[in-house]
DNA sequence: TTGACTTTGTTGCATATGCAATAAATATTT
DNA sequence: AAATATTTATTGCATATGCAACAAAGTCAA
């Protein structure tokens, strides 16, 4: 049945699944940095900065999908700009512990209801399809690999 | 409802639909580049040249989601590797021809069973879930917008 | 304690990327 | 026809990326 003659680029999963992540990432990321002046990776620091405690590069890294060094470069961008400290955890001296500044939960307060706008645009889109797309979504992110 | 405090990452779709395919992508870039030594946007255009006939650099550029620069650089360096070539279009010469060689036809016919094998391997972990993963994605990504 | 090994975060380097500017060819307008 | 505008592909530039190398801190074993 696969007739490698046949081969169409426009059925081909891999790729569409690449394809709409891409414009929905590129549609987010214009948003965010016209309305905020900050990045995906920078959005994810501070996104996970707000749901945990006491953070480190090392708990970033593992939770949000990003090699380390690009969370040290946004977590340096985020303190440069006044959002996060960071600080040297006393009883591990080689982890940092990364906090949002005031000016930093401000901007999450602020971020956070365009993120979830931005969510229900796309569900709305889906309509009744949400619930097909997550499971697959799932079922490749979650799975033991 | 949407309580802002209560915001997870993890079940935040947008960035979980990048998740997904940033870790298929990469795992199938990681093959190209063992098996064959090409990139994903090499990869698009040579596929796309086997699907379509002449084909120029704007042609390539609307059909497979890449920028013209992307599509510029890759095809260059399919030239240099001398899978493709690229000749002026006599009836409108800002266009180029790009076209297969034999070897990159050959290239092609390795290609396509990997990638076809590929793709069959994602839908076995998907199982019954590949059609509602497919629907969701038709419908963010061959809307009107 | 000493020495070998591991973990953590940063940085240098090579490559990739998007965008704007450009040159060449064509199309359109006057 | 001449002047202007548009289209196509390439390239320069600034930024982003992944990976490997590194320094500093910690762990473990003898």
């Amino acid at each position: 049945m696969t007739d490698a003659n046949a081969f169409d680029l426009n059925t081909f999963l891999p790729y569409r699944l690449n394809a709409v992540a891409g414009r929905i990432s590129r549609a987010f990321a214009e948003r965010y940095r016209e309305e905020f002046g900050i990045s995906i990776p920078e959005w994810r620091v501070l996104v996970h900065l707000h749901q945990g405690g006491d953070v480190s590069v090392r708990d970033v890294e593992a939770r949000v999908d990003m090699e380390k060094s690009k969370v040290s470069r946004a977590a340096s961008r985020l303190e440069a700009a006044g959002y996060i400290t960071k600080a040297v955890n006393d009883s591990d001296r080689r982890l940092l512990l990364l906090r949002l500044t005031p000016e930093g939960e401000a901007l999450v307060a602020r971020l956070l209801p365009v993120a979830i706008g931005y969510q229900e645009e796309m569900k709305a889109r889906l309509g009744p399809l949400v619930e097909g797309l997550e499971a697959g979504i799932a079922a490749l992110l979650d799975d033991p690999k």
